[in-house]
DNA sequence: CAGTCTTATGTGGTCTGACCACAGGTTACA
DNA sequence: TGTAACCTGTGGTCAGACCACATAAGACTG
């Protein structure tokens, strides 16, 4: 009966099983794709389909020739996957911006909590996303380089709080929102002005969470998000709670 | 040169391209796979790859024969392709149960938070959510039944918020988690006691938002998962941010 | 004429075989 | 010894074939 379940699904849960059992780890090669098709007793071509999924969600790299480089290698990349996620699901309508943006400012918001409160029992790693604040200073950045370096903050920050699913779902709310921007659905409206307000609620935020003041530090980036998609043109049809 | 976008990027740009700019909407047809093959210029095999992608994200459902039931449909199914791609991030390790479950403090406790806030000014339909738990007073409930549906419980929760967004990811969370269970990672301790536990939460919580008292939602809701997981057997390898 | 049965058509699902380009190792030659 | 040519394994792609299935169109039967 062929109508069990699809080969590329037959892979693709081997995989699964493979890495849930440890038989397959980051850095690991799978076998080559007709060695995998052999094995599972599939085309090569079903393994393809399931090898495509495996590289769209992030696990997986491949590269062509021969030799230790070559072949498909897990990759344990979170947010890879989330990024065409988000924005495809953008793109066909299953979200809206305005839940994105809540999103972002729910999540954020617990990331800078979550900074300011271990700024004042331990010393945290800021580095990086004062770097990227002082590369937002150049007087000669481009609209989007600047945006680029916006990105770069707020991924940087949820990098910090070392959680991996946050720092994911941030990426993917942040390829949704460049979505929305690639359509032309959101430019902002004053550019020069806004940027000046922008580093500097960027250096608040960052002060707020070296000083551990955490509620300054949420309300501060919660406002800064917020003013950010105020001033966009961004269509914000925001979704409420159901009535009946 | 050949070494350019690889084909079945080809495709996946060129859907994602109509879905922007509304040559396609949920509900939709695409054209039959040798159809589309055609009119891109690549074969039938890339076109599948790309298709297998959407088909797993959650953009589109296919169905072999022929008429109008047949085809690849556009659906807009926020949540479908977040639970496939966590599961797999926790399989390769690259999400920890620790991170999954901070995660979901944060964004239900959002949800409560809205839902009874909502409350307050309007009524709300959590006729579900009401329902759900009252089938989880049945006795007759075997584990993996009662833990389906407190998993319904909690997503009936996020969608009466009516955030698409932050449903998705609730749902993955959740797929995230299972996948954990599955993998024998994490077991109840002591099942008949903790249902009743987990029952009387249930009640507390939704009466929290019911009468709009949205702290004490919020803190009833986190108690609720924190509690939950603090009994299962999750190897709580939690993350900190990063010290230097 | 109405209803049913058979056949044709279109579709996805899968496999096979064939090339190509590329990366690395191996061998032959200067 | 060093370099160049070749060989091998790999992913990337395509074309063709066949199947199973669902629907639609036509033929048959009462």
């Amino acid at each position: 009966m062929p109508s069990g379940p699809r080969a590329w699904q037959v892979v693709l849960d081997a995989v699964e099983r493979d890495l849930l059992e440890g038989r397959l780890s980051p850095g690991d090669h799978l076998p080559p794709e007709r060695t995998l098709a052999a094995d599972l007793g599939v085309g090569r071509s079903s393994v393809r389909e399931a090898l495509r999924v495996l590289e769209v969600l992030g696990l997986i790299r491949t590269a062509v020739g021969s030799g230790p480089s070559a072949g498909a290698i897990i990759v344990a990349r979170p947010g890879g996957g989330m990024s065409a996620l988000m924005r495809l699901q953008v793109a066909a309508q299953g979200f809206e911006v305005a839940d994105v943006v809540k999103t972002r400012l729910v999540l954020e918001g617990s990331i800078v909590t979550d900074l300011a409160e271990a700024c004042r029992t331990h010393a945290v790693d800021l580095a990086e996303s004062a770097q990227i604040l002082a590369a937002m200073e150049s007087p000669t950045l481009t609209e989007a380089e600047f945006l680029a370096l916006d990105t770069q903050f707020h991924l940087s920050l949820a990098q910090a709080s070392g959680n991996q699913v946050i720092t994911a779902t941030m990426a993917g709310l942040r390829s949704a929102i460049e979505g929305y921007a690639r359509a032309g659905l959101a430019t902002l409206a004053s550019w020069p002005a806004t940027s000046a307000r922008l580093r500097l609620e960027h250096r608040g935020i960052l002060a707020a969470i070296m000083a551990g003041e955490a509620d300054a530090a949420r309300l501060a980036v919660q406002a800064h998000i917020s003013g950010y998609y105020a001033e966009t043109q961004l269509a914000s049809s925001s979704s409420t709670p159901t009535t009946r």
